[in-house]
DNA sequence: CTTGACCCTATAGTTAGGTATAGGCCGTAG
DNA sequence: CTACGGCCTATACCTAACTATAGGGTCAAG
């Protein structure tokens, strides 16, 4: 009655179940305890930690990196600013690359306050009163 | 004494050679003027268009999804709406991911105000007086 | 007591995005 | 003239991250 095999886990979460398979050979994914006949158990938590990964790894973080992060995560209480620290770097890595991406791309619009103002406002989300 | 040859641009935008030829043969980069040698001569726009498609990449658009924006860019002036939307699409979507993803990372964080505040607060690189 | 949906391992194949190699031409410095 | 760096095409190879297949066990329903 405990826990989930790893179908339902994979459903869950949205990927394939052998994507299950292969986070846990590569150490994303704890060995769960078996059954009698050798079926992996999960607890439900397993589906949000395989989401986490989903979710790290669009917006740029490796297997490899996300492994990282999950041990971090895992580590007793310590590592706590460490986590901090790599998410933020990750994350304002992101947003340089953003404003470089957008100043270039933008250029072209309709009478630009100035390329600064321009990529400003499409990274807010704002528009132009003449969109073209 | 026009323009510059396959290995200056390479060299200059920090990616291998082959690379660019594969780029090409991606659609990514418009087949430049050839010498009477049949050697490559491009302008020196090319560079930042390579340094754009890196920057692109690195923000999670695919390269299919780069060739489309610079299809956009190149357009008359049409378009401009549709890479604006775009480029902001792809913003909000990685804004959104992190915010979920941080906010799984971060609920060890020592006496959190709150998950909502806690991951506020790693975006915006600000520190907690207590690190740890 | 067999059928079907599920699970297991192991291995092979796939896609994206390069990177390296082979075999050969160009062009200039010695 | 020949050595050397740079370029050409074509083809092969590589890594990450899956995804599919083969061959076989489990188990509950009919």
């Amino acid at each position: 009655m405990e826990g989930f095999r790893v179908g339902e886990i994979a459903r869950q979460a949205g990927v394939n179940l052998q994507t299950i398979h292969y986070y846990e050979r590569q150490g994303l994914l704890p060995r769960p305890p078996r059954t009698e006949s050798n079926y992996r158990v999960y607890p439900q938590d397993a589906v949000r930690r395989v989401q986490f990964i989903k979710r790290a790894q669009e917006l740029g973080f490796t297997l490899k990196e996300i492994k990282e992060l999950l041990s971090l995560r895992a580590a007793p209480r310590a590592g706590c600013a460490d986590v901090r620290s790599r998410a933020q770097a990750k994350v304002q890595n992101i947003d340089e690359k953003m404003h470089t991406t957008l100043n270039w791309l933008v250029p072209k619009m309709p009478r630009p306050p100035s390329i600064a103002e321009c990529s400003e406002r499409v990274v807010r989300g704002q528009t132009w009163k003449q969109p073209v």
